[in-house]
DNA sequence: CCCCTAATGGGTCTCTAGTTCCGTTAAGAT
DNA sequence: ATCTTAACGGAACTAGAGACCCATTAGGGG
């Protein structure tokens, strides 16, 4: 059942291939908005995708790999980390996208999706965990820059930082099921911005 | 299709009902440690309950009916509030009981189910986040009782430093991927200790 | 202790997700 | 332009989840 997901490594990459591949994981995201993953059937993406069903079959594993291929399709576009100067902006830049994210109807039910995939299926972890760990790397770059900058101890955690901004955010999302909005976003950044001073961040 | 998966409510609440109910429950979470939510089947339910399967559809509504009754099940059972004249060891014993559920084999296979379900099921969303109110109300009285005590500053959320405290937590569990360990509990009570001491949970 | 009926359970039926088979289409090499 | 074969798609098939019917069991009131 080791099908290769991704369009490298396929022996004929043209364009029927490539069109059959974008129109399948555009029909996933809409699948996604309209029944969350636990609705995602293979047969609904085939037809929406105007694709055999066949075709979905012998390509993709099943939902979860469906939804592990959106997220690593996903993680090539993800953003590069702010750089304004000051790191109270880098870091609210950084919360604000990761609002942006999640309160976009296509974006946010894709994450959700390979969130719950995540749960039970080892490939769809994968791809979240990759993704996530690509992102925390590259904006932990602004606080280092704060700290070259003397606007953070020395000795503060990056990484750390990034993660402490995020996790408030996807705590209510995902578990307590509270509204997550721009004010939210930028106390999280605040926050986190404050233990950093603080020391809080330190190894 | 509207059942009442509590047991108030039904007419005849002896002996046997009180028992069915106990090993579907019971049963729902072995299934959950060896499938996960996904692979829950009401029927693989039934069977290990010893129970007829008509039984369990007409209890419960459905899979994610069944892990939002088991939820509600554990709200009942969550625990008080830590009182050691500390706000320090207080906010660490929160945190590592919330460790403690997320770490034990058959607590966290539920969580992790429940919040899949929530995903996709009002019924297993709502419970969820009663279970987490709940929980945040009740260790929130932990910082209200240091700001008596002068530990912490005037003004400060306790409900939103109990979630800063949980946030990283289930951030690792559910999005990172990266595992959680008692020295990951204690950084995050650290942390939302040094953000509130320094006035980041004043409104 | 006996009766009434709420509650359970076995058996069956249906419907849909997922699989397989094989003929058809169109990349892309020569 | 033509040929080879990778990739696609229609259709039939299989399995398993969930719904329903009706006989059986056991609370709990009298």
């Amino acid at each position: 059942m080791e099908q290769d997901s991704r369009l490298a490594g396929t022996v004929r990459p043209g364009g029927r291939t490539a069109r059959v591949r974008a129109a399948v994981l555009e029909a996933t995201q809409d699948e996604l908005v309209l029944h969350g993953f636990h609705g995602l059937s293979m047969d609904a993406v085939a037809a929406r995708a105007g694709v055999g069903k066949t075709t979905v079959y012998r390509r993709w594993a099943g939902a979860a790999g469906l939804v592990a291929d959106l997220m690593t399709e996903l993680a090539d576009q993800s953003a590069a980390h702010a750089d304004t100067g000051s790191i109270e902006e880098d870091l609210r830049a950084n919360a604000l996208s990761v609002l942006a994210a999640i309160t976009d109807e296509r974006l946010g039910a894709t994450l959700q999706a390979v969130i719950a995939a995540a749960t039970c299926d080892k490939e769809a972890a994968a791809a979240l965990s990759t993704f996530y760990e690509r992102r925390i790397r590259e904006w932990g770059k602004s606080v280092d820059l704060a700290i070259r900058r003397g606007e953070l101890p020395e000795g503060t955690d990056g990484h750390e930082v990034i993660r402490a901004i995020s996790a408030p955010l996807y705590y209510r999302l995902l578990v307590t099921k509270e509204p997550v909005d721009k004010a939210t976003a930028e106390r999280s950044a605040t926050r986190a911005l404050v233990a950093a001073r603080n020391g809080a961040f330190i190894d």
